[in-house]
DNA sequence: CCAAAAGTGTTAAGTGTACACCCATGC
DNA sequence: GCATGGGTGTACACTTAACACTTTTGG
């Protein structure tokens, strides 16, 4: 929850990467039965803002949103998958109300360019990631006063386009959990099959047979059933499964179901 | 086939658009049983080009698409879909043989600046479209010789990472065709269940079951049957449809199957 | 021993697949 | 009448959905 120590140079900002283009991520997480994400709180003290930033001028997409997401979370080789590019001409990448940056800004002599630059139009592509809760220590930025989790169904003011930029995202969210395994950076290690499908009730927003649920999970092969129960809960204890690795991982590239 | 007879100012080029940012477009068409798609050959006179352009600074990525399409084309109205963004740092937008375009706008006094900003980096943002193929006047523009319908088995040497885009576009298509419904601006408006069949054969690459297929896209119930056949075939006349074109849009927005 | 959570089983309905059969048309 | 393409029907396998039953554990 720190301040970044590294001093950004405005001047390098503008200097160093793509004009126009910029990413913005959707980081979800997992906790207590709730869907979270992500989010910046910016100097109004009223409105968020999505993760995300510009890509340096020798950087790949993917490269850029790993960097950004890692700034923001600690994390790496996370689970990141673009899903949009939002290019209304209306969007921008800040907060219009640029006085609030002008004041924080006033020190630095090319604060003036920097805000043309970062007022002006942006096309941002968006990406989203799936990172387990506990690991996260959400760390703000200089332009923003807090990075705090916020629960899907309860999101604050947002800026620009961002309210929109997640609903895509949740929805891209639902499609691909047709299709492809999910859950591998949103659970711990190991976790129990109702706490499996907790993530897949709370992320459809739908409650599922838990019968039919446990079948249709082991049917695909990505698990794997540990010794061990989870101990110290009330009633029966439940097994324990964990992810297995390579199935899991042949399973993101071809599908869980056979189309066509 | 004839150029555009409109006059572009390259000054205007870099002033009224984006840097940083074009769309690429993969405009697929159908014909005699092969899926085929509009390329623009290069002044080399060896490479070919994926249709696109630039976006104007104020006007949205969807707009954009469809003005490129409209000057390749002719057409409107067609769907047309965002499929990836790519962002590869050593991609460019346009062939980095830049003594081709030199010579070719050395009368123009801002040629040599509109070559710095043409052969800079790109990011650029894919859409796919679907086309009739009978309804097309392919039209070039003054940085091409040529535009033509390329198979899509058959495809010629393509610039920067236009192959890989149009491989990424069938992908997304191939995975659209099951649970969009496909079809509706790729044949004429009227046609035969074998017809539409062939289309999708077509795109998947693998033949499927006639009889099948029927009851599947019947039951999709987005076909209206005709009172009238195909007349002058040889053997049994078939029955024409048609798309309706209310329960075709519906599936579009909600889906040919239920997911979870 | 009872309530609640978890594991396993059963069955009916729906969907997909592979085929067999019939019809229309041109040679 | 027969080869070919097109339309319809059916049997079977497999998947999905709905629900019953058993097991474990704390109080």
């Amino acid at each position: 929850m720190k301040e970044e120590n590294k001093i950004i140079s405005l001047k390098s900002v503008i200097e160093d990467n793509l004009p126009s283009v910029s990413i913005d991520l959707a980081i979800f997480g997992f906790h207590e039965n709730h869907l979270k994400i992500l989010l910046l709180k910016n100097k109004d003290k009223e409105s968020w803002t999505l993760p995300g930033g510009f890509i340096a001028k020798d950087e790949s997409l993917e490269a850029a949103a790993n960097r950004l997401l890692f700034r923001r979370t600690g994390l790496n080789e996370i689970f990141l998958q673009q899903f949009y590019a939002f290019g209304d001409p209306e969007r921008t990448r800040i907060n219009k109300r640029a006085e609030l940056l002008e004041e924080q800004l006033a020190k630095d002599k090319y604060a003036q360019e920097f805000i043309e630059w970062a007022l002006g139009r942006f096309i941002t592509i968006g990406f989203y990631a799936l990172v387990e809760f506990t690991k996260v220590e959400p760390k703000h930025d200089i332009f923003t006063i807090e990075c705090q989790w916020h629960d899907i169904h309860n999101l604050p003011l947002l800026i620009s386009d961002h309210q929109s930029i997640i609903e895509t995202a949740l929805k891209t969210l639902r499609q691909q959990l047709n299709y492809q395994p999910i859950g591998l950076n949103l659970l711990p290690h190991e976790f129990t099959m109702p706490e499996l499908q907790r993530l897949y009730e709370t992320i459809l927003g739908k409650s599922l047979d838990r019968r039919n649920f446990q079948r249709k999970m082991l049917s695909y092969k990505i698990l794997e059933r540990l010794p061990t129960k989870r101990k110290g809960g009330a009633y029966k204890a439940p097994y324990l499964y964990q992810f297995d690795k390579e199935s899991y991982e042949e399973a993101l590239q071809s599908g869980l179901k056979d189309l066509w």
